[in-house]
DNA sequence: CGACGTCATGGTAGCGCTACCAATTGCCCA
DNA sequence: TGGGCAATTGGTAGCGCTACCATGACGTCG
């Protein structure tokens, strides 16, 4: 009666500990745990039984290891505080819930290079599907994602040549949608702020620009950037800076909404009269933007659907049904508030 | 030749490819990648060339398999997109970066039962160590962290009974401190506004009412609360309850910062002076609040350093010293602003 | 100088599960 | 009535790694 099984294993119980309760062979077991339909009926609520009583729970990392697929979803953003990856990845979670997979959630600072040990971290898992924030991966990190023999999504922005699909919006047709905005209200200097220019930032910066340019009044130095973090504070100090330049601006298209929360209490704070001296618009459409006062004008973004979206495509591609539209675009939508209502 | 692995494993190098380019046994690579200091420096180079070569990554699912143990940190919090659990995560993920750890994040909205599920999942994978906010798991709950076997370690609060170990501060102190400072500068009819009344709002909401007592002020007419989760928007319409009831309100002490945003954007909205006819006191301290205008008085909380300090604890134990003051307390502090200042 | 550690290395036997391939049964159709 | 086929169940052989024990080769010390 030596049990040799207590040499490593916490004396969990196993699937042969289950088999022998239920008087079945194991693979019976780990067939009418995962594929019930195929095991009678009689069988499997023997099983189900002593899988009860024993409280018997699989272990993922041996079924990892003999089936080569973990049944993880692995999940890169550049940043866990920045509320639009917080819905983002909500989304994810929510949608995976009820799901077997677990989550893999990695945070690459905003780091190329760390993006790439990541991938090459999550990948040593053979994860049931990677989802990646951004389209802007490094040849390495490009590479990694096309061997990792998984579904990959990339997400927050759409455009040409996908790993394999994409969820997200055009940066560029928001940025010029805001600019476009504060034009047709009659504001004419008109600022860019913006912080931390990332990839998407960037593209923002474009679509102003080419509004601006368009409508024949761009002007580099209504372009105010940093490389620093976004925050609320850091809005209130670049409208500082972008007035010290441009004491004549009059409209303001910020990065995100944080900055734009900054720029708007800095105008209280200097009596700037909003939206009459000044017009605000901000980027995502935090529930903050409708409560301010004045609300502010933002273009809203749809981050929450983005996960949902991303992870109903990559199960889709997992159960064998890639869908055909391997590219969605979600669009997003500008919100007309006080803030530019002049 | 007949390669017999082509079978399943992807292809991928394993441990005994490695053995056999460096000339060693699968152990011997095993140990030196382990442990170095174990191996010969000759092998060591030999075994670092072969595995450089062929692109060798450990199978992490087989490596938790052989040894009983996973290197993954279970992480449950109530939120994501909520910034304090943001801002405790963040400070886990920094903290582990550079360590072989991996992190398992799981989201339990709030729920008593999404914990205990998540906590079973969890449990199975053998982690090396558990991090869980709150102090208040269901009886279910705290069996499973006992018996998960690993270090535990329960944030963002401390009090009596920890599972194991614990890292946080007083929220019933905070919601005192809040409270006393609006008495102290002169406000009376001082309202509580608090949404999501979880267990951590509920003890800052008895501080507070311990404060309004001790000075004779307490009417439980000046509690307003909603279990909806808290945002700004919230924080707007809860101020209008809350002056609907009690028009003679000349101060609040909100349940978190989002609430107390709203607040200050209903006071802009309805002409209320701030803090000339009413007071406001946030919690958390955002960053944002130093920067509205007026600027918001709130408990800083230390959300950040929450997350790096359990993890060094956690670490402390897997490396088997296991930290003498099983209980931090790494306590608040309170920031004077101007919607206090009358 | 032989018994006895210590160090470096390797072999063996699993960890708990599933892929793959039988084996058995019952039923249908030619 | 026999062959074929689907449905159900089980055995065997790993998945890639590490715990445990064994083996030599050296010193070291009484």
């Amino acid at each position: 009666m030596i049990k040799p099984r207590s040499r490593r294993g916490g004396g969990r119980p196993t699937i042969a500990d289950v088999a022998r309760k239920a008087g079945v062979g194991a693979i019976t077991v780990s067939r009418a745990l995962r594929e019930p339909e195929r095991v009678s009926e009689e069988l499997r609520r023997q099983i189900q039984a002593a899988v009860d009583e024993l409280g018997y729970v699989p272990d993922p990392n041996a079924r990892a290891l003999a089936s080569a697929r973990a049944e993880v979803f692995g999940v890169l953003v550049p940043s866990l505080t920045n509320n639009v990856f917080a819905e983002v990845v909500r989304g994810i979670y929510d949608s995976l819930s009820a799901s077997p997979f677990r989550i893999q959630l990695g945070n690459t600072h905003y780091s190329g290079l760390e993006e790439e040990r990541l991938l090459q971290v999550f990948g040593s898992q053979r994860p049931a599907a990677l989802i990646v924030a951004g389209i802007d991966q490094t040849p390495a990190s490009r590479k990694l994602l096309e061997s990792a023999g998984c579904p990959v999504v990339q997400v927050m922005e759409t455009g040409p040549d996908p790993v394999d699909m994409m969820v997200g919006f055009s940066h560029f047709d928001g940025g010029r949608t805001a600019t476009e905005h504060l034009i047709e209200a009659g504001y004419r200097r008109i600022g860019f702020i913006g912080a931390r220019m990332d990839p998407r930032s960037q593209r923002r910066l474009a679509g102003y620009r080419a509004a601006m340019e368009a409508a024949g009044l761009f002007d580099p130095r209504l372009v105010t950037t940093t490389p620093v973090p976004s925050s609320v504070s850091l809005g209130r100090e670049m409208l500082r800076d972008a007035l010290a330049k441009v004491p004549t601006l009059d409209g303001v298209f910020c990065n995100n909404d944080d900055i734009a929360l900054g720029v708007l209490f800095e105008c209280h704070r200097a009596s700037i009269a909003v939206p009459k001296t000044i017009g605000i618009v901000g980027f995502n459409d935090l529930d903050m933007m409708q409560v301010a006062f004045p609300s502010i004008t933002s273009i809203r973004t749809h981050r929450y659907e983005i996960g949902r979206r991303a992870v109903a495509m990559a199960l889709a591609a997992i159960a064998g049904n890639r869908p055909e539209q391997r590219i969605v675009d979600l669009g997003f939508e500008l919100k007309r508030r006080e803030s530019t209502a002049r």
